[in-house]
RNA sequence: GGUCCGGUAGUUCAGUUGGUUAGAAUGCCGCCCUGUCACGGCGGAGGUCGCGAGUUCGAGUCUCGUCCGGACCGCCA
């Protein structure tokens, strides 16, 4: 009765003033004085205080009398300007407010579980498993919009820079095989082929290789993944990536093209200009220098090899690993000299023992007074002169923290990795919020292969169908661990939101590649035969890369969780509170599936 | 699979060495109020203390188990 909404909730300025509007939304606020009723009528655009009066129209006073919270109203009424004292800086339309001609109410609501309101000091806190269940309330929060808004300009921004680049968008299935390797499936069972099964993709990786087999030359896709995983707050299991693959790629091509995508999502998103291109880094280096394949460059505590300060220094401890090829670590931590011994207890029991499984914490503190050096190991084990020497190799000086841990390498470094996050963290030197830094840096020469001790064979550290460096070719028979791939990570801000190869483009070092991971030629020919046998007809050389969309978009979001930049997210069980997924089926439908439940029996 | 944190009105939280009737704020309901903007004032209703055992004369509080949520380790090519 009142036609389409004329402005929205966020539009209204002293330009509209005198206007006859129609305004549609929920019932933010409601303040009722007596005889005026004020309302802040929200959507997604903003808030618009609307007016109701007695003395002026006692019908819409009356029905204004009955709202409440999240009643969906539409208000005809004429836009009037505020009195100089009752301006409200705080909103965008606090100049103006609407004088209510006709109240209609579209649905009342009951009284919400949790506060919704867009006035920030009306929010509180509310436990992540209401806001789930009741998805619909949470997502009307201004805060959660802004990020899905976000999200969806980052696709925009995604498909405009990959089509000026000539990229081809391709669909590839969503129900495909199951491969060895990897991450566990996600099964859907075929109703027409009786105990087959169908997976969905952890990556669409062999089809987009199929692709350039096929000569499309540049393909892209926004695509959901599925990995059948525990979760963590910057995991789910069912995820989007940008997915990319290029014929006749090389690194140095990928890199720019990438490079080239992060700038104008920032320039579209965030309205930032990044500086390109970004720095790069070895694994080797990034494992040595910040104990990590994912290093956060924007704070400091880089990690000092100190073993040739140890190495038959006399400390028992420190000579054995010394001795035996592992080295002797430390980061300097700054302002941490005066820690008590508590706290320095703590952080060997709690955090170095039990969190990091290193053997234990040495330190030693250089107090701010400039008073002497106190060791945590006495000085009839550990001689003065070569704590001196180690504090004056790592360079640390009065005030400072030296803490230092040994063992075998790589893992020595990769647990002080940890703690140098642990301490980073402590400190308060990484930033939060969405206002960066920002720290990109692509991370090169992965190794190949690493040895997995359980299964006691070589596992693929990127993908099976990665390339490996061809001087390294000759290695995959008698050093696979040392055999470099042609693949790459991009990190930011200390957080993986990509990584890629250059392909295997030759069935001949396809299968080799298979044999090292002891995959059995006739299991490779039923698995990926199809992919060998197109690397027969003319494959051309070719790479690509995949970036994880929900991490940008957390990191754009400043986010804490994945949570917040996906509209129906998982709990940590990967359970989706407001269907309530998974959940049983029907008999039925079991049967017309051929399958049968063996359940264990305690839940059965 | 493991470690840690949490679960008390609708919501966010407090709850002492185990001790009478489990509190506050907010929301909700009622009344009052014509310029508020998280309006204000007065009054009221609202609780299986996640669930189940155990210890005890007595358990929100202690013990064990279990479920749910979260952080992390394992896992995630």
């Amino acid at each position: 009765m009142h036609g389409p909404r004329t402005f929205t909730c966020g539009a209204l300025r002293p330009e509209h003033i005198g206007r006859e509007v129609v305004l549609k939304g929920w019932v933010d606020t409601r303040r009722d004085l007596g005889g005026v009723i004020f309302v802040d009528l929200r959507d997604r655009y903003g808030l618009t205080q609307v007016v109701f009066m007695q003395e002026t129209n006692a019908a819409a006073f009356a029905k204004a009398d009955g709202l409440r919270s999240e009643f969906v109203i539409s208000v005809r009424g004429v836009v009037d300007s505020r009195a100089p004292e009752t301006v409200n800086p705080k909103l965008g339309t606090g100049r103006v407010e609407v004088r209510v001609t006709d109240l209609l109410i579209l649905n009342p609501s009951e009284p919400v579980p949790f506060p919704i309101s867009a006035h920030e000091e009306k929010r509180q806190n509310t436990a992540e498993e209401t806001r789930l269940k009741y998805r619909y309330l949470d997502l009307r929060r201004p805060e959660l919009q802004q990020n899905l808004v976000l999200r969806s300009k980052l696709y925009q921004a995604t498909r405009r820079y990959f089509d000026t680049q000539d990229f081809v968008e391709i669909e590839t299935p969503v129900l495909m095989k199951s491969t060895p390797e990897g991450a566990r499936d996600y099964l859907v069972p075929s109703r027409v082929h009786p105990g087959r099964f169908y997976a969905l993709p952890q990556s669409p990786q062999t089809y987009k290789q199929i692709c350039m087999v096929a000569g499309l030359d540049r393909y892209f896709q926004i695509v959901k993944c599925f990995r059948d995983e525990d979760l963590r707050a910057d995991r789910q299991p069912e995820f989007t990536q940008i997915d990319v693959e290029m014929t006749f790629a090389t690194e140095e091509a990928i890199y720019g093209l990438i490079e080239g995508l992060m700038a104008a999502i920032y320039r579209e998103v965030k309205g930032v200009e990044i500086p390109v291109p970004f720095p790069r880094m070895s694994y080797d280096e990034a494992v040595t220098r910040f104990g990590s394949d994912k290093p956060d460059l924007r704070f400091g505590l880089e990690i000092r090899d100190l073993s040739s300060v140890f190495h038959e220094s006399g400390f028992r401890v420190f000579d054995q690993v010394t001795a035996q090829g592992g080295a002797v670590v430390a980061i300097v931590v700054p302002g941490e000299g005066d820690r008590g011994r508590g706290a320095m207890d703590r952080l060997d029991k709690e955090v170095v023992r039990k969190r990091i499984g290193a053997g234990g914490l040495v330190y030693f503190k250089l107090p701010s007074d400039g008073s002497e050096t106190y060791s945590s190991v006495k000085s009839d084990v550990l001689p003065t002169a070569v704590v001196d020497r180690a504090i004056e190799a790592c360079g640390a000086s009065k005030g400072d923290l030296v803490l230092l841990l040994a063992g075998p390498r790589p893992k020595v470094h990769l647990q002080m990795g940890t703690l140098r996050l642990v301490m980073a963290e402590e400190l308060g030197l990484i930033p939060q919020g969405a206002d960066g830094p920002w720290e990109f840096l692509w991370v090169t020469e992965f190794p190949l292969v690493e040895y997995d001790e359980d299964e006691k064979r070589w596992v693929a550290m990127h993908h099976p169908f990665t390339s490996p460096r061809e001087a390294d070719l000759a290695a995959m028979f008698d050093d696979p661990g040392a055999v470099r791939a042609r693949a790459y990570d991009l990190v930011l801000n200390g957080s993986e939101i990509g990584g890629g190869s250059i392909r295997i483009h030759r069935a001949e070092i396809q299968r080799q590649m298979f044999n090292l991971l002891g995959i059995e030629p006739d299991e490779a020919q039923r698995r990926f035969g199809f992919l060998l046998d197109a690397f027969k007809f003319g494959a051309p050389p070719h790479g690509g890369i995949a970036l994880g969309l929900d991490r940008i978009a957390m990191i754009l979001a400043g986010a804490s969780s994945l949570r917040d930049v996906i509209a129906f997210p998982k709990t940590q069980s990967a359970v989706e509170p407001m269907v309530q997924s998974p959940d049983e089926v029907d008999a039925r439908q079991l049967k017309e599936l051929h399958i049968a439940l063996a359940l264990p029996p305690e839940k059965a």
